[in-house]
RNA sequence: GGAUGGGUGGCCGAGUGGUCUAAGGCGGCGGUCUUGAAAACCGCUGUGGGCGCGAGUCCACCGGGGGUUCGAAUCCCUCCCCAUCCGCCA
C-alpha cells in the first residue's frame, strides 16, 4: 500500500494513477476520513495526557478522600477517551480498506492502457520460431499422442483443471526446477524450498485477496491458511516484522513451490489444456533491495528469465506490462511471452515485477543504514524463474518434429537422460 | 495432539499493580587521559506517530488481539511463536 500522508499530499496524482490502472477508489473520501482521523487522534491524545496525569497523582495522594475523587475524575475522562477511541478506530479500518485498494504507483515508462492489448513489446529472444514443414499441433494432441499427462485422471481425482503428469513430462518437471535452480544459485540466489500454505495475514501482505468473490486463493476451511498462488507470497512474507542492515540488501532468493489458483471467471479463456490450471509447479526470484537498488534489480530479474529461456532455444518476445494491466502491488512489470505454435500466438510464461515499498509496507520489512536515525521501508521484487506448465507447453510446441516425436532442449538432457521423446508406437 | 517452562530495547537480562520516565550488563557513538592504542572514567544510545521554524514536547509500543483497573511489562481470557519432554507419524 502506499503511504496515507503520500496520498493526501499527492492526491491529485494518486487520482490519476487510479483512472490510469482502471482501479475505482474513492481517493477524495480517503483523504477526507484522514483529516478527520489525525483530527480525532489528537483530541484522543490530549484525553490520555490528562488521565495519564490524573492517574499518577493518585499513586502519590495520602488523603484516602482525595484519592477517591481522583478515582472518579479518571473514571470520567477515561470514558470520554473510549467513546474517541473507537469513533478512530472505525476510521482507521474505513481508511485501511481504501487504503489497501489503491494501487501502487506506475513507473513513468510503463505504457498508460487498460489491458494487455496496449502492453509494449520491447525485444525477442536470441531463438527465432521455427518454420513447421507440416502442421504443427498444439501441446494437448502431442501430451496425448506422447503419453505425458493425464488430463482424464486430474479430473477425476480433483476437478477440471487438475492433471497428471507422466513419462517424460515429469522428467522435464524435475529438470526445469533443476536447470532453473542450478542458474540462479550461481547468479547468488539463496534456493529455498517453501510452505505451499500460508496466513492470510500474508496473503493480504504480499497484496493477495484470500477471500471474498473474485479471489484467485483456495483457502483452508477453520483455519487462516491459504493455498498461496505462488512463493512470492510466502518468499515476501519470509522476512516480514523485520528490521534488515543496509549492509546484507540486496537479498535474492529462488523458491519452489506449487502454486494453487481458482481461476474464477477466466472461464472460456485459453483454458485448454495445461495453460490455465488449478496447480502447478513453480521456481520463483524475489529480491528485498534498497530502494535505489530495484530499478537495476528488476532488469537483474528480466535477464535471468531471458537467460533462462534463451538457454531453452525458446522464442520469446518481452512485453513493458501497461498499466491497466499492472496489479495492485507492482510499479513496474516485464512479462516474457514464448512462441506457442499450437495456438500460433505468444503466451504469457513469465513475469517480473517491481512492488517498491508497496508490499513492505504492508509486511512492515525495513532496513536501517548504520549512522542514520530511523528505519526505511526497503523494496520487494519477484519474478518468474520458470513455471513449469507453461514453459512444458512452449518446450513441446517449439520441439515436435515432423516424425511426431519432440527433442528435449539441449540443457535438459543430462536430466531427463534421453534427447527425444518418442511416440509410443500403437 | 498432550504436559511443562518461556517470549522484555541492537543483544543478554532484571522486573508480579503506582518514582517503570523499564534496573544492570554487553555492543555502538562521542569525550577525558595517552606519542598512538588498550584499559579506566564520563556522557549519549529504540521504533512509530502527533504538534512546533526550532530547542523541544506529547501519545503509543515489553509476542498479537481482547478484558479487569483511576492506573498493567506485571492480573484475567484468547491466539501465535520458541524450548524441553511424551505420544503419533513420512
Amino acid at each position: 500500500m502506499l503511504d496515507r500522508k503520500f496520498i493526501v499530499d499527492h492526491c491529485e496524482l494518486v487520482k490519476q494513477n487510479c483512472a490510469n490502472r482502471g482501479v475505482p477508489v474513492d481517493v477524495d473520501r480517503f483523504v477526507e476520513l484522514e483529516q478527520r482521523r489525525k483530527a480525532r487522534q489528537v483530541e484522543v491524545e490530549q484525553l490520555n495526557r490528562q488521565a495519564n496525569e490524573i492517574s499518577k497523582s493518585i499513586g502519590k495522594a495520602k488523603d484516602p478522600a482525595e484519592r477517591e475523587a481522583r478515582k472518579e475524575q479518571g473514571r470520567q475522562l477515561r470514558g470520554r477517551t473510549q467513546a474517541l477511541q473507537a469513533e478512530l478506530e472505525q476510521l482507521a479500518g474505513e481508511l485501511d480498506t481504501l487504503q489497501r485498494r489503491i494501487p501502487n504507483l506506475s513507473h513513468p515508462d510503463a505504457p498508460v492502457g487498460a489491458d494487455d492489448q496496449a502492453n509494449l513489446e520491447l525485444f525477442r529472444g536470441k531463438t527465432p520460431p521455427a518454420t513447421f514443414a507440416f502442421p504443427p499441433l498444439d501441446h494437448v494432441q502431442l501430451a496425448e499422442k506422447l503419453d505425458l499427462v493425464d488430463f482424464e485422471s486430474g479430473a477425476g481425482v480433483a476437478g477440471h483443471g487438475f492433471y497428471f503428469l507422466k513419462n517424460e513430462a515429469v522428467l522435464l518437471e524435475l529438470a526445469l526446477q533443476r536447470y532453473a535452480v542450478e542458474l540462479l544459485a550461481r547468479e547468488g540466489f539463496t534456493p529455498v524450498t517453501t510452505p505451499d500454505l500460508a496466513r492470510n495475514e500474508v496473503l493480504a501482505g504480499t497484496g493477495y485477496i484470500p477471500r471474498g468473490p473474485e479471489t484467485q486463493i483456495y483457502s483452508i476451511e477453520n483455519s487462516d491458511l491459504s493455498l498461496v498462488a505462488t512463493a512470492e507470497i510466502t518468499l515476501g512474507g519470509m522476512l516480514a516484522g523485520q528490521t534488515l542492515d543496509a549492509e546484507r540488501l540486496p537479498l535474492k532468493f529462488c523458491g519452489i513451490s506449487h502454486c494453487f489458483r481458482t481461476e474464477a471467471g477466466a472461464h472460456g479463456r485459453a483454458t485448454r489444456g495445461l495453460y490455465r490450471v488449478h496447480q502447478f509447479t513453480k521456481v520463483e526470484m524475489f529480491a528485498f533491495t534498497r530502494p535505489e537498488q530495484s530499478e537495476a534489480m528488476l532488469d537483474h530479474l528480466r535477464d535471468m528469465e531471458c537467460r533462462l529461456f534463451d538457454g531453452l532455444g525458446l522464442p520469446y518476445r518481452v512485453v513493458d506490462t501497461a498499466t491497466g494491466d499492472l496489479g495492485g502491488p507492482a510499479y513496474r512489470k516485464f512479462d516474457l511471452e514464448a512462441w506457442m505454435p499450437g495456438r500460433g500466438e505468444f503466451g504469457e510464461v513469465t513475469s517480473t515485477s517491481n512492488c517498491t515499498d508497496y508490499q513492505a509496507r504492508r509486511l512492515n520489512i525495513r532496513f536501517r543504514v548504520k549512522g542514520e536515525k530511523g528505519t526505511r521501508f526497503l523494496h520487494t521484487l519477484n519474478g518468474t524463474a520458470i513455471a513449469i506448465s507453461r514453459a512444458l507447453i512452449a518446450i513441446l510446441e517449439n520441439y515436435q518434429q515432423a516424425d511426431g516425436s519432440v527433442l528435449i532442449p539441449e540443457v535438459l538432457r543430462s536430466w531427463v537422460g534421453k534427447e527425444r521423446i518418442e511416440g509410443v508406437s500403437t
